[in-house]
RNA sequence: GGACGAGUAGCUCAAUGGUCAGAGCACUGCAUUCACAUUGCAGGGGUUACAGGUUCGAAUCCUGUCCCGUCCACCA
């Protein structure tokens, strides 16, 4: 067969996914392990369940390392002969969908305000099958061999009734309760948030010192002051020693005469400002603290769109910054502002999403009590139950959730599963459906799955959400199956662009891996992405390298085509007369070959070299160094076998036979990395004498 | 303030206490009908951040210092 002289992915890949779907074994179910392995021989299974990529965009460079890594990994167990479940799926991602929604809708000058829930939902619900449809598409084209019958969505029916379950579950075990506690809202998405939600940010504001009866406070937020009531020094503190706790003291404030109440408590700074503060537990989590402790009221001051109450009588219905200039003007003119600091720094917490400033507020909210979910966890992860790789985030996941606090897990948007028998417009933070997903899709496949899989083999994700993520999945795993959800977890760093700087649509530099994949290859491109990428360390992506990785395909490509043209006859034991065949149809070589049948002592070295070089790349592959592998399987493909071994066997040194079994196992050995070009090959190359071709590279032995 | 990580060739990174610290990219010189110019051959480039210590032996272990990065918590 004539092949050209370039090879050109794009000829290949599409062909190639085809004929692995249709080959039916991405599905565990039909790979021939289960025909060949008798009860003789236990049958090893392997799963990695996929992170559910958010269905509200297009694939990008984090989900293309995700793709590549998770499939190396599959790719390398199912060879080695494991029973393989890759399971993919989608991840409706709440918040994170609503918000590129709105975004959306604003470009078309609509409000989420103004459409009715259910037709908002619907129209989401549009959108993000659209997406699945496109990020499947850019799944496919990344090379990755999942089960696509098995395929799950958070959004699934019976998905829902697993998380269902679990927080009837919660709530018997009360684990789950409602509570008035302070929150944090964001006034332009109109939601509340999670701790891991919000993002710090600094600010540079006035600072004003008022004076408040014989006492100076400090604030950067006088608009918030119209309730305060009490006023809070430290116990210790001898300039206060005078004051006793519960005293009441008269004085003008704001709008006129108040009562204020002394509170003495040890969250106090002696040491800044005056060492007295008021408090406004309605919108502060400090504050909201110290009245809990002492059971003093709280009174809310601005609403929910960050408007001011009619507490503020003359200022109500203002917003917040504009009545904070004329409640400073009023205190100014009756004597009550001491002084004002000009440039303040101070961290204030926003929306993650839109840089809104967070506005605490006290909301009847759904919470989980974590400290019992996390002592289990804490347990597993100190026994070395679950395996951390790279190993320092043992340390980072302990130490989070041994200062675990309480996680607010309702939200106020449509996008998301509903909290049963709660008010309208309540749903679930995303992550308490998808922190339930290993055992949620396992369970719901219709299969034996959960009992064959669970606990999964590998987790494979960002290490950016081991608190979102990992660690609930670790927590809800083992309070609701009394197993951890899976036995190793490999993070990985993020990727960023070739000069080392994070991708951002602001600074323009984000790279589009399709684009990359369309131009070089996803071959080349998961080369790119796994070659010199350590666990939990980021990655400059660099066109460069992918460029140089598509060259090394288009040297394998040639290799093998050489290979082919000089054993068009031969096969891996087939005898003299089909070498000489060999021969006498190609031009080289030249001298009289060693017979195959016959290997020279330098074939033998050549091979026993060979052999030890896939010995060190299968302790990496076993090892998650893929880095390692990638790197040295290039290197040995690259400057051995083609630089050394080919360019002998021109001279007659190197058998035919030699070349085609190094180049089969080379094959082998790249094929998790380099999945399309390497069964490209496979498809062409012949079958060993005496045994038989499988249907596809895929699904062959590993060399070892 | 706390936690975690990193500092090795111009760049990106390896090196599991044990040869002369290695790769890729980049760079320099040479080669050109040869499977491949998306190529080949040859080459330059290192005080492993710094200072001590442990050891027969340290990039690696310990202590301190200096930078860099990430995360968490915060002062009203």
């Amino acid at each position: 067969m004539e092949l050209p002289s370039q090879y050109n992915a794009k000829d290949v890949e599409d062909k190639i996914y085809k004929l692995w779907e249709e080959s039916g074994f991405f599905n565990p179910d039909n790979l021939p392990i289960n025909k060949i392995r008798n009860s003789k021989l236990k049958i090893r299974n392997f799963c990695i369940i996929m992170p559910p990529a958010n269905a509200n965009g297009n694939l990008h460079a984090g989900h293309a390392l995700v793709m590549t890594i998770e499939d190396i990994m599959t790719r390398y167990k199912r060879m080695r002969g494991f029973k393989t479940l890759w399971l993919p799926g989608l991840d409706h991602a709440g918040f994170e969908t609503q918000v590129v929604y709105e975004k959306k809708l604003e470009k078309e000058g609509r409000s989420r305000f103004q459409i009715e829930p259910e037709q908002l939902y619907k129209e989401i619900f549009e959108f993000t099958e659209n997406n699945k449809k496109n990020i499947k598409n850019h799944v496919k084209k990344m090379g990755a061999s999942c089960d696509w019958s098995r395929e799950k969505f958070t959004l699934d029916k019976d998905i829902i009734k697993v998380v269902y379950e679990t927080f009837e579950k919660l709530k018997k075990d009360k684990l789950v309760y409602r509570g008035k506690k302070i929150i944090n809202w964001c006034p332009k998405h109109q939601t509340s948030l999670s701790d891991l939600e919000t993002s710090d940010t600094e600010k540079t504001d006035k600072f004003y010192y008022l004076k408040y009866g014989p006492f100076t406070i400090a604030t950067a937020r006088p608009e918030t002051k119209f309730g305060d009531k009490y006023v809070v020094m430290h116990p210790k503190d001898k300039r206060y020693k005078d004051y006793t706790h519960g005293q009441k003291i008269e004085l003008e404030w704001i709008n006129g005469k108040i009562t204020a109440t002394i509170i003495k408590d040890e969250a106090i700074d002696i040491d800044f400002g005056t060492g007295v503060m008021t408090i406004t537990p309605w919108h502060d989590a400090t504050d909201f603290e110290i009245a809990e402790r002492h059971n003093l009221d709280k009174e809310q001051i601005i609403d929910f769109y960050g408007k001011l109450l009619p507490i503020a009588e003359e200022f109500s219905g203002m917003k917040i910054l504009e009545a904070r200039a004329k409640i400073i003007e009023k205190l100014q003119s009756k004597g009550l502002v001491e002084k004002i600091e000009e440039n303040y720094k101070h961290i204030v917490k926003t929306c993650y999403k839109c840089n809104s400033l967070i506005e605490p507020q006290i909301k009847e909210q759904w919470f989980l009590k974590m400290k019992p979910l996390a002592a289990p966890a804490i347990k597993a992860i100190e026994k070395n139950q679950i395996k951390f790789i790279p190993s320092h985030y043992k340390k980072i996941a302990m130490h989070w959730l041994k200062n675990i606090i309480d996680w607010n897990i309702s939200r106020q948007i449509v996008w998301g599963i509903p909290i049963p028998g709660d008010e309208e417009g309540q749903v679930f933070d995303t992550w308490f459906s998808s922190g339930q997903w290993p055992y949620a899709t396992l369970k719901t496949t219709g299969k034996n799955d959960f009992k064959t899989f669970f606990p999964t083999d590998v987790m494979e994700t960002g290490g950016d959400i081991i608190f979102f993520w990992v660690s609930r999945m670790i927590m809800l795993s083992l309070y609701t199956t009394k197993k951890i959800p899976f036995k190793n977890v490999y993070l990985h760093g993020m990727v960023l662009d070739a000069k080392g700087q994070k991708m951002s649509k602001s600074k323009g530099n984000v790279i589009n891996p399709l684009e990359l994949a369309e131009k070089y290859g996803a071959d080349a491109l998961r080369m790119g992405l796994v070659v010199g990428n350590t666990p939990g360390t980021s990655l400059p992506l660099d066109e460069n390298k992918i460029k140089g990785y598509r060259n090394f395909a288009n040297k394998i490509w040639n290799a093998s085509r050489f290979v082919l043209q000089q054993t068009a006859e031969v096969s891996l034991r087939g005898g003299s007369e089909a070498t000489d065949v060999a021969i006498q149809s190609n031009r080289l070589p030249r001298r009289s070959a060693p017979r195959n049948d016959r290997l020279t002592k330098k074939d033998k070295r050549i091979l026993n070299d060979f052999k030890k070089q896939a010995k060190e790349i299968t302790k990496d592959m076993d090892n998650y160094r893929f880095y390692s592998a990638a790197e040295k399987i290039y290197h040995y493909f690259w400057h051995t076998f083609c630089d050394k071994i080919i360019e002998d066997s021109k001279k007659g040194e190197v058998s035919q036979a030699t070349l085609l079994e190094i180049l089969t196992d080379c094959l082998k050995i790249l094929h998790p990395f380099m999945p399309f070009i390497t069964e490209e090959i496979y498809q062409q190359l012949p079958p060993p004498a005496g045994g038989k071709k499988q249907k596809c590279l895929m699904i062959e032995k590993w060399i070892l």
